[in-house]
DNA sequence: CACATGTCAGAGATACTGAGATAC
DNA sequence: CGTATCTCAGTAACTCTGACATGT
């Protein structure tokens, strides 16, 4: 998005932020087609191995979408032989989404490609303290945007 | 997307970026709801006012997408009426894609709505400093992302 | 009952690949 | 011929709304 792209007319600073993202959302996606697998998919099996076993509106949370649209997404994983679900003994009304054999296996392959470790920096433009400097200026912005909710 | 979401590793400050970006579409989308109409269109609109005409490939660059999905996205705003196609006489392999009457007057309504200037302001939390401070790091980071292409 | 979690159905916009027509 | 623009077909993942079953 060249420009103001999806925003309104003043924040034009977020504009720059979708571009940044969708830059690199997409050279990573490049990195992950031999293995037939989308970026959501990665970070959620990523998520997973830490934590044994997460809740679906976890897994909507983290990848900031609806808690319909995480059934769809875990269907299709669940349809791929990389996670399962369970019922939550201690509390029925949840079920404990959680990585398979098959799904670490997955995740091995993952993690020797260029998508565990990228060989273009995306901040190697930055020294440490513009880095820093930046990641303050998010975190308050991140802040701030939670009124919106 | 809580932390590091859809992005590698190390850049966590791309997932904040990404944050950012996807609350505030999600805000401003909710407000094109009752108009039946996306955000990628509403901007099309946007654009297509101030420029007479552009190529498909104009779009697809603004909206940061192939040209087949801007085709896509082209057609559906066909079909809504808002916008239409003609054979570039100057150079027949392009197409001049430009607004219809339609396609000014559904823009004439979103510009009394909330779209076009929410009652949000996504930079309140900064001082002017801060804002040329974070656009200045935005930059110098697309321009650093664009060795990427 | 209220509330939260999860699911389902359905629709639609988006995104990509691969191929091909057209024009320069 | 080589290149660029645009389109189409097909596939698939994502996203949302609205409704509903279930459990606390």
């Amino acid at each position: 998005m060249s420009e103001e792209n999806i925003s309104s007319n003043r924040p034009l600073v977020i504009a720059r932020m979708a571009t940044a993202f969708l830059t690199w959302r997409r050279y990573l996606q490049g990195f992950l087609v031999p293995y037939q697998i989308t970026l959501k998919q990665a970070y959620v099996l990523r998520q997973l191995v830490k934590q044994e076993y997460l809740y679906p509106s976890d897994i909507a949370t983290m990848l900031y979408c609806d808690r319909p649209t995480a059934t769809v997404i875990i269907r299709n994983m669940e349809k791929a032989g990389w996670v399962q679900r369970e019922k939550d003994a201690h509390n029925r009304k949840f079920v404990r989404i959680s990585i398979t054999a098959a799904g670490r296996q997955k995740l091995d392959e993952l993690q020797a490609s260029p998508w565990a470790d990228p060989p273009f920096d995306p901040l190697a433009c930055f020294s440490e303290e513009e880095v820093q400097q930046l990641e303050q200026l998010l975190d308050k912005l991140n802040q701030h945007l939670k009124q919106i909710r």
